[in-house]
DNA sequence: CCAGATAGTTCGTCCTACGAATCGTCGGCG
DNA sequence: CGCCGACGATTCGTAGGACGAACTATCTGG
């Protein structure tokens, strides 16, 4: 009846849940870690990961990072405010604004999606291979029945945009 | 070069680093959630939890929770205020300070503890019983390999020190 | 054309996080 | 023994983060 222990007697493996847990703490530290190269906060990283792959409303913004919206407005007052997204009047519905990224802010989103990758790669380093893969296929099937917003984008999309390989 | 994709032709699956970033959006989601419920900020959340295992130092729980010293005094001071910790004097040391749980603060510990795996344990759902085991085999290496200090028991620590007392 | 819904902002409050400066204690070394 | 540097922790100032309630302006269905 706690975490997802399948019991096998004698098994001395950590549960699902603490791993979970863990490991999240783990990204969570990349995140404030490689943020704090390129003077970002983990929310300013974040938003800007989001914008890469399109501009977004404010609404939809608040609804994909799970934040209030004033709590939007205030992240993308200080983001602006240090140049690296901007917001443009939406041509279609003159109450609503399409935060996007500058040209400064795109590229800095660029460095630091490309470092975090680097570094969140790092973590199974002590993994195989088919290990990665198979621990892919799982969390990404976790991901999806959890219909996680895009809050990271797909590998290749960023690989694509990146270098063009 | 970009995420631990291995690249099989026409693999659509996600890779690595995205579902370890998205899999930790999700649970940082349940952590902020599951500590609404009790009037606990996420940071209050997991300092009760780690007070779960023992008491700990300031500088302890500083370096296991990735906070600055002054960091550390503010949520002490703060979740202190709450009646949910208590600093007692280190007796071998009188600049040392012991930060451990109240009553009240370990009966909330527990529920919050509680309801936090019951959320998590949620989140892999769409998995078989073999497969959540294997998930959990896999992260745990990640886990252990890359050393995340105990900032979440293990599920039968959990219970023993539930019961045991 | 108007009433209600919708998109965002403002305001006040509290929490989080940090570095620099400070204070008292500890311990080793002369 | 006495001192001084290391160490544990707090204080202070600053800046960011998150929220709800109240508000403005626009949109839209009847």
């Amino acid at each position: 009846m706690y975490p997802g222990r399948v019991g096998k007697p004698g098994d001395d493996q950590i549960g699902v849940v603490a791993a979970l847990v863990r490991s999240a703490f783990l990204v969570n530290a990349v995140y404030a870690e490689s943020g704090r190269e390129h003077d970002l906060t983990p929310q300013q990283g974040q938003l800007l990961c989001v914008l890469m792959a399109q501009p977004y409303g404010m609404s939809e913004l608040g609804a994909m990072l799970g934040l209030a919206k004033s709590s939007l407005t205030g992240l993308v007052d200080r983001t602006e405010r240090n140049g690296l997204v901007r917001r443009e009047p939406d041509p279609q519905d003159a109450r609503a604004v399409r935060v996007a990224l500058t040209p400064r802010g795109g590229r800095l989103a660029e460095e630091f999606y490309a470092e975090t990758c680097r570094r969140i790669e790092q973590l199974p380093s002590g993994l195989s291979a088919a290990e990665r893969d198979r621990l892919a296929a799982l969390l990404g099937r976790v991901v999806q029945d959890n219909e996680v917003p895009v809050v990271f984008m797909e590998s290749d999309e960023g690989a694509r945009a990146a270098n063009t390989h």
